[in-house]
DNA sequence: TCGAGACTCATACTTTTGTGTGATTTTTGA
DNA sequence: TCAAAAATCACACAAAAGTATGAGTCTCGA
């Protein structure tokens, strides 16, 4: 614990440890340069220097990261992100099979290859599109498409 | 010209005013206080915090913000994003009239609605139609809509 | 100005789609 | 177990979609 705010705190520590050693460098300097006109001033000027290097350090080591965040467009087909909505497809009432159909028209099959496909008749597939269209209040296959897509009913 | 030279160095100039301008009060606060005991050690200490302030001071306005990068994945439909591809739309060979009716087919719309919209006969519409199948290698509007989704030409 | 492509339209025909009705079987939930 | 819903299918008809062919007009670039 206290050896964590030993390297929490270590900056800082080394900041005031810094100023320690310079102050007495400059006081032993101090001694054998004391003869010089201005000395003081340009020990003033040293430290002045020094120290805002130092503070600059300080500031770059510690300054929070400024966060940038870059927004990633991220497009992703509509398959990947499709999510059926539950409710609309619940509140439309269509059974299994109708949604089975339904689907398959949407990837542009005929009603016959639709019925070969789900090994029944093209009379039955006929019945199941003539029921959803009335279901979905459409009047085409295109139409069902189109609404069953903004509906989000399917992919 | 010299005026945005002098704009841009303007932190350094400051810090080069201040640095002098503390020397001088040092100077002047030498007088005063000279008798003092280690008055020296007093001075260089309060230059080296003040300029250790200035250091961080001047290292956050100048340095280069440290950007962490966060990659934020931004969602977004696929009707917002729609963007055409020309490409695909060029390769195809679609005449604009013919385009326009693709488009209305994918609403849902049926060939006598297109006509009305249009101002034509239904029998341009056919043709129309008829033409941009056999472009899009499709056999029928269903297909048509499908494909042209795939290949994104129409929303 | 000449030809190619685009747009228009018609006619005739075929195919597909959609509706209406009725019926049988299967599944399922109360 | 029993009724309702779902799934199956047929037949007949209507409507829409799609094809093939031919043809007239218009625009635009070579």
């Amino acid at each position: 614990m206290s050896f964590e705010l030993l390297k929490k705190n270590k900056q800082i520590i080394l900041y005031g440890a810094s100023l320690a050693g310079l102050l007495f460098l400059l006081q032993w300097l101090e001694l054998r340069f004391i003869i010089m006109d201005h000395a003081f001033e340009i020990y003033a000027g040293a430290i002045a220097i020094i120290f805002t290097g130092v503070g600059i350090w300080l500031a770059l080591r510690l300054a929070k990261p400024k966060t940038l965040i870059v927004e990633k467009e991220v497009y992703i087909s509509a398959e990947t992100t499709f999510v059926q909505n539950e409710n609309e497809l619940e509140r439309l009432g269509l059974s299994k099979r109708e949604l089975e159909v339904l689907q398959l028209i949407s990837t542009g099959m005929s009603n016959q290859e639709i019925a070969e496909r789900l090994f029944v008749s093209l009379n039955t597939v006929k019945t199941h599109s003539s029921n959803l269209f009335g279901k979905m209040d459409v009047k085409s296959r295109t139409q069902a498409i189109d609404k069953a897509k903004k509906m989000q009913i399917i992919a």
